[in-house]
DNA sequence: ACCTCGTATTCTAGCGCTAGAATAGGCCTG
DNA sequence: CAGGCCTATTCTAGCGCTAGAATACGAGGT
């Protein structure tokens, strides 16, 4: 019953409004979302059959195709706007225990070559300080408020790690104390 | 060639001591990894069969039981050591785009009945409190300086999301200035 | 008329992983 | 020494997903 959140983004994209399943790909790579989501251009057609055979959207009549072959477009049911806005909530109010690699690999510092840490700490620096940059280029003031939510929680995380990083890369051997 | 997050955390318990696939499964329940690396005990035996199937472990001999049928010990051969050293160095260095589940919920925030919304960001502030409570309980200052920067990790982003959380809820729909 | 090009969907094979049951073997107890 | 029990491993079926090829179809050029 509950929604993945490839599913959930799908579904989402639907009660913004009804779409056919190349649109989906395109409105998906267009905002960006290819990287975040991961979703695939082939699991597009596949997520919407599963929610078309869950009954929580269905296809809405062919669209006049610019050219080519005929378009199915899908719209959300009501089950599936429900469905929607309570996989939304849960999915606000759940906090999902991380671990990210970047931990997995700290987990194993030990047998990492103490210089060749150095060298990716460095590595990642850089591509926290670029990501960083991207993001706060992307984030535009003129932003509806729930869409700059979203930016000020992804540059919240990675500030939060850029301080963790020049802390550590300070002092990489050294115990610190607590706040 | 690349190790999963999950192959990696094997194989770095592997190089730390070879060990049989049951006593894998008790460290990792006693370390508390099986809620951050979600390897469920059937993919235990399958994961180490790959990595033996891949030339990174090895058989060591099967230990004297304790009582019950025969274990296979498994130990790193030295291109598992290799193998697992650059694994680590690479999850160290790259960052990995990251668009958690509750930003997915956000996205769909306009199809949350507000008070709903209120709620469950509500739901989130105190699951994140019990949260934070939790990995402060854990960190023992004692530990090894490549432990505690695991748990300054977390913190660091736990506490980076409550500020941006308590943000949020002060002002859920006014938009924000940047820093 | 035919052919090609651009749009859009569907199909197929197969990989990675998981749950859960089945199996195996030695010890201990009566 | 038969039976149960505990330790460990292996097997099996199947799910979810993906890449990539195959298909379908109309428009426009020649």
């Amino acid at each position: 019953m509950d929604l993945t959140p490839a599913e959930l983004t799908l579904l989402g994209l639907l009660v913004e409004a009804p779409r056919h399943g190349y649109e989906l790909e395109e409105v998906i790579t267009a905002r960006g979302l290819r990287e975040w989501t991961e979703i695939g251009f082939s699991s597009i057609y596949y997520l919407l059959g599963r929610l078309r055979d869950r009954g929580l959207i269905a296809e809405a009549g062919s669209d006049g195709p610019a050219r080519g072959k005929a378009r199915k477009v899908f719209a959300p049911t009501p089950d599936g706007v429900r469905a929607c806005a309570r996989a939304a909530e849960e999915a606000v109010a759940t906090l999902r225990p991380v671990f990210p690699p970047v931990l997995v690999g700290l987990a194993n510092q030990p047998v990492i070559p103490p210089e060749r840490l150095r060298a990716a700490l460095a590595r990642r620096a850089e591509a926290l300080a670029a990501k960083i940059a991207e993001v706060r280029a992307a984030a535009r003031p003129d932003a509806p408020p729930f869409v700059r939510v979203i930016f000020d929680y992804s540059l919240g995380q990675l500030e939060a790690e850029q301080r963790w990083l020049a802390a550590y890369r300070g002092e990489p051997d050294a115990p610190r104390r607590e706040a």
